[in-house]
RNA sequence: CGGGAGGUAGCGCAGCUGGCUAGCGCGCAACGUUCGGGACGUUGAGGCCGGGGGUUCAAAUCCCCCCCUCCCGACCA
């Protein structure tokens, strides 16, 4: 991608009424723009980092043996009702009635839609266990929405759900979902501290909350050493039991001709709240230090006299090398001042960066800089292609 | 929902004890000079001063009501 052609509005100054560093550099870097308090659109550099995030999330819990499904936002309140969370979540649903009359809300969670799609379709022993989920957006009518995209409004969730005949079944796909998720919290930079947690309005006897320290946290967990810390919670799974099958009469027949409810695992991580716990854990005060994981591109080359024919020539050929490497490079080729690019590139948080300068050309070298721990070298212009690929790939 | 702070150009701000045509910096447009860490000069575009009502010869500025944003707390699947 050549940064002149793309739409990257990075902010050179701190915007009004933000206190957060993650949501100072979400708006500083032109990867989110605020709507209304709590309600973001997600820019494109910002919509790249997310899906990198849905990517790796994907292929985890795809290979925790769940499968990918979509679900409706807008659902009739009558489903709500037979759980009695139409009460314990009136304060954060969104509802309003429809041309026809009917009270519907947005969806805040999907426990019970996904129960009543479960139940049309599972009647034997024989077709569980099964694990269903999707990455969805979520509504909230928040009180107070806090630190840009960290409790927002509307928000992007993966939400999970696991079916099964007995608690053994259950602990397995627990298990399974709680290993997916330490594997996608590592890939994404983030080591969050597992703590048994309260189950809330979810229901249910066990849960476990995935939290990462950091300054503005919200929660508290206390890790291994006693230590209390403010945490972000990233993500939340529940032994939900058979509160939802049972109140929506999700019932299979076992293997002696018996009606049983299916008991229920649920499984949430905020998808859009983890860009911002990436970003709080991972920065300096230039800006964002990107995980290779999930960085928006891997590499930027930086071509800083864009005039010159050689330097344009030879920034060209690598952005082509590594493309066709299946490498995600962005390439400064705005005719700016170096100040102003270099500091872009800081603040933007590319993980590899190539500069090609005059400087370097004339001794026949460009210089590679890693930005998250700031060491820069000087390569000579025939081992470049290499020296990048075996980086982005380490 | 309780408490606090704030709303003036795309962004960051000054002006506010009423008084010239509403300013500054950044950014933006044009031209010229620059060109390895947010360059310099000249010219220029861009404002219902959050909204409504009131007081006054005169309101960004004083009074009343409302809206919006942020922070602390309560709440939080």
């Amino acid at each position: 991608m050549k940064w002149s052609k793309y739409f990257i509005p990075t902010l050179k100054e701190v915007p009004t009424g933000t206190e957060a560093i993650s949501h100072q550099l979400l708006l500083r870097s032109g990867l989110v723009h605020m709507l209304t308090s709590g309600v973001y659109s997600y820019l494109p550099l910002g919509w790249r980092v997310l899906r990198k995030i849905q990517d790796i999330i994907r292929e985890e819990i795809n290979a925790a043996g769940a499968h990918e499904l979509l679900m409706p936002a807008q659902h009739p309140m009558e489903l709500w009702q037979k759980t009695g969370r139409d009460k314990t979540l009136e304060d954060v649903m969104i509802r309003f009635k429809n041309k026809k009359g009917a009270a519907m809300c947005l969806g805040p969670t999907h426990e019970e839609i996904i129960t009543d799609l479960v139940k049309s379709f599972v009647q034997s022993y024989r077709q569980l266990p099964v694990t269903l989920y999707q990455i969805q957006t979520k509504f909230r009518d928040e009180t107070r929405p806090r630190f840009g995209v960290v409790r927002a409004c509307e928000f992007i969730m993966k939400d999970a759900y696991s079916f099964d005949i007995d608690d053994a079944g259950l602990k397995k796909n627990y298990d399974a979902m709680y290993k997916a998720y330490k594997n996608i919290f590592d890939r994404c930079g983030l080591k969050p501290i597992i703590a048994e947690a309260d189950t809330g309005a979810m229901g249910g006897k066990i849960s476990h909350e995935f939290l990462v320290p950091a300054a503005i946290g919200e929660d508290k967990a206390t890790d291994e050493n006693g230590v209390e810390h403010q945490a972000i919670e990233v993500g939340h799974i529940f032994q939900l039991g058979t509160k939802y099958t049972e109140a929506l009469g999700a019932l299979y027949l076992d293997e002696t001709g018996k009606l049983q409810p299916i008991i229920m695992g649920c499984y949430g991580i905020g998808v859009s709240r983890l860009i911002a716990t990436i970003i709080e854990v991972h920065h300096d005060e230039k800006g964002i230090k990107w995980p290779i994981g999930v960085a928006p591109f891997q590499v930027e080359i930086l071509p800083l006299q864009v005039a010159d024919p050689q330097t344009m020539e030879l920034a060209q050929r690598l952005y082509d090398e590594l493309t066709k490497q299946g490498i995600d490079v962005l390439m400064d080729d705005r005719d700016d001042s170096a100040g102003r690019k270099f500091n872009d590139a800081d603040l933007i948080g590319i993980p590899f960066r190539v500069t090609i300068g005059k400087r370097g050309l004339q001794e026949g070298k460009v210089e590679i800089k890693d930005r998250a721990t700031g060491v820069v070298e000087s390569v000579p212009l025939e081992g470049a292609l290499e020296r990048v690929l075996f980086l982005v790939k380490k």
